[in-house]
RNA sequence: GGGGUCGUAGUUCAGUUGGUUAGAAUGCCGGCCUGUCACGCCGGAGGUCGCGAGUUCGAGUCUCGUCGGCCCCGCCA
């Protein structure tokens, strides 16, 4: 660089800098080579500015220009021109102008690209991993990045004038109980201890807001060694809170106002607010799930009572056997062909569905199905008007257990929609969820699990079935569901050591399991522990959502493939024999460095 | 742990019933070209068909195994 100091961006330079001398810095993304003048895009995190070289005006110079090769790095320095009439680039911000250059300055030279950076061909992702510092060099890259940095400014301006404060949490911490699986860090100076990296930083949050900080937040990396999804990485990143002397209606307000910032600093978009509500029960009735996509219809319909006494056997029999019966009417698709009704039997026999029945509603009202012949006219007008069937519908069914019933219409109810096209990637549809149970029972542990965390408040009408039937607590926990996918969730959570010491019962955690593991928890909620309550936000999937991707990985740096692995770095990698006995850890792995 | 799918030039892909020397586009290298902006024109180089076995006179193509990418189930309070 020498002596040259940048002077401009690449997106800033305009009309009005006619004449200016001005300094540029920054990759060549493409070079058009006349024989005589050349052209350079030369490109920046913020844009590309066109760099002219002329052998008339600068004959050196431009002879040293004819060599530049894709993604070397320049300095160049020369005067801001108004292009020539007709020649202006309306596709870049910078196209009514070029930089006439009197000076060039090679900065470093590059490898051929691996890939090319200035197309969008979808190139293969474990060499984009490979090479993620050229991958992020492209601009849709770079753009995600820039939009996860504004997500958090906003985020943070947001709480920090509601009086949070920033305050961090150890990454070594304690395994517990209850949950992920841990990533673990052996301890040198302890051997056989272990640190474990935190799955969230719950304790922690709960325990600053018993030392009175009153309110908390964190952009914090969280760990859980669980398998890969494309919304799922091993380390992953959420906007962590917690508040003292909340209920439900100040959660709901803190992120409410935090979403509304956000979408409004990074997208200029202006959410409505408050969001619409629907407790567990009701999300798990009308969409089959906790987290409904409410960006378009196809609920779901209960017909049990209806079919429990018709002629088709499968029905009636699984209604005796305590079973459902739900349908979802897929309005105007009885023009779907037989393959496509295969082709979606066979998508919800994924989830559990042993079958899927089907009607056509015709023009003239009749149903054209194989069960069709198995109802009554008196049934089928009654399910005609509770599905509000009309020619051209069609009609779905499912019979089966309610847990099968449900993830198998709504997994069919998003195909549909993506099948229809009901949803864009523009629409932002916010919604609370409610009223979750509190445990739920894990037939393989035989006993019950924390559906939220076992820090989780009960409902306070709900405290006594704790012991009669704690199946049926309800929880004060909420979760935020963004187009079908939690993006946050929290709690009240328990302050006073009475009722937690119920909580970890119900959840079969006796008196000295309780001790061994939670103690300085619960010798703090005997220390004067406020009423308190918080929530997290996943980071990675708020910024998914916003920027249009269908992964994480795309507005993650350096993600981890879907075996947990790092292409750039090779991590995880071997560790010499040395370090591992530092540690006191005897491999029984072969080949093990 | 399981299911699906993909793996051919640097990249994105094509490659017929198994049959001579594996193609295209783009990129790369060289030459020409003074107003392009995915510049244009001419020429050239570039392949362990992921890897390993097997079937066969013969395998990019068929079989089995294995490695890796992606999607999903389980798992993820």
């Amino acid at each position: 660089m020498g002596d040259l100091k940048r002077t401009h961006y690449l997106n800033q330079l305009t009309k009005a800098d006619e004449g200016r001398e001005v300094i540029l810095m920054g990759w060549v993304l493409r070079r058009r080579d006349h024989g005589g003048v050349i052209f350079i895009d030369l490109r920046d995190r913020y844009g590309l500015t066109q760099v002219v070289f002329n052998p008339e005006t600068n004959p050196e110079v431009h002879a040293k220009a004819h060599g530049l090769r894709s993604e070397w790095v320049l300095a160049v320095r020369g005067t801001v021109a108004v292009r020539p009439e007709g020649m202006t680039n309306t596709k870049m911000s910078t196209g009514e102008i070029e930089v006439m250059v009197d000076e060039l300055r090679i900065l470093n030279q590059s490898r051929t690209p691996p890939f090319p950076l200035d197309e969008e061909v979808e190139v293969n992702e474990n060499l984009r991993l490979k090479y993620r510092y050229m991958d992020l060099r492209r601009p849709e890259m770079t753009k995600n990045l820039v939009i996860r940095h504004k997500a958090c400014q906003a985020m943070r301006s947001f709480l920090h004038a509601k009086d949070f404060l920033e305050i961090e949490t150890p990454v070594l911490t304690r395994s517990t109980p209850e949950g992920a699986r841990d990533y673990l860090v052996p301890s040198r100076v302890n051997p056989g201890r272990f640190y474990a990296l935190p799955q969230s930083p719950q304790l922690f949050k709960q325990l600053l807001m018993i030392a009175g900080m009153d309110r908390y937040y964190q952009i914090v990396r969280c760990f859980r060694d669980e398998d890969l999804r494309a919304d799922r990485q091993p380390e992953f990143t959420q906007i962590d809170m917690e508040l003292s002397f909340v209920n439900e209606e100040d959660m709901y307000e803190i992120g409410e106002g935090m979403m509304k910032a956000l979408f409004s600093e990074t997208m200029g978009r202006e959410i409505k607010t408050p969001f619409p509500r629907i407790t567990y029960a009701e999300a798990i009735n009308r969409y089959g799930t906790d987290r409904p996509d409410t960006r378009f219809g196809l609920e779901l319909t209960d017909l049990t009572a209806t079919v429990e006494n018709c002629g088709f056997k499968v029905f009636r029999t699984v209604v005796k056997k305590g079973g459902m019966v739900k349908s979802i009417n897929a309005r105007g698709c009885a023009t779907f062909s037989r393959k496509d009704l295969d082709v979606l039997t066979e998508y919800v026999a994924d989830f559990g569905a042993r079958g899927l029945a089907w009607v056509k509603v015709k023009e003239d009202g009749e149903w054209q199905s194989p069960i069709t012949k198995f109802f009554t006219d008196e049934e089928r007008k009654a399910m005609a008007a509770k599905l509000d069937a009309n020619p051209g519908d069609l009609l779905f069914f499912v019979a089966d257990r309610p847990q099968v019933v449900h993830a198998a219409l709504a997994e069919l109810r998003l195909e549909l929609a993506r099948r229809l096209d009901l949803t864009s990637k523009d629409d932002f549809d916010l919604v609370w969820v409610t009223d979750f149970p509190l445990l739920e029972y894990d037939h393989e542990q035989k006993r019950h699990t924390a559906v939220h965390h076992p820090f989780t408040a009960p409902r306070e009408e709900d405290i006594d079935l704790l012991e009669s039937d704690p199946g049926q607590a309800l929880s004060r926990a909420y979760d935020l569901v963004l187009n079908g996918i939690e993006i946050g969730g929290g709690s009240i959570r328990i302050h006073q050591k009475p009722l937690q010491d119920k909580v970890f019962r119900a959840l079969g955690i006796d008196d000295d399991e309780a001790g061994d593991k939670f103690s300085f928890l619960l010798e703090a909620l005997e220390s004067g522990a406020p009423p308190h309550g918080g929530m997290a936000f996943g980071l990675d999937r708020l910024m998914m959502l916003l920027s249009g991707r269908d992964s994480i990985r795309d507005v993650i740096a350096f993600p981890k493939t879907q075996k947990a692995s790092c292409p750039m770095t090779e991590a995880p990698s071997k560790v010499s024999r040395r370090q591992l006995t530092e540690l006191s850890l005897k491999p029984d792995w072969k080949e093990q460095g």
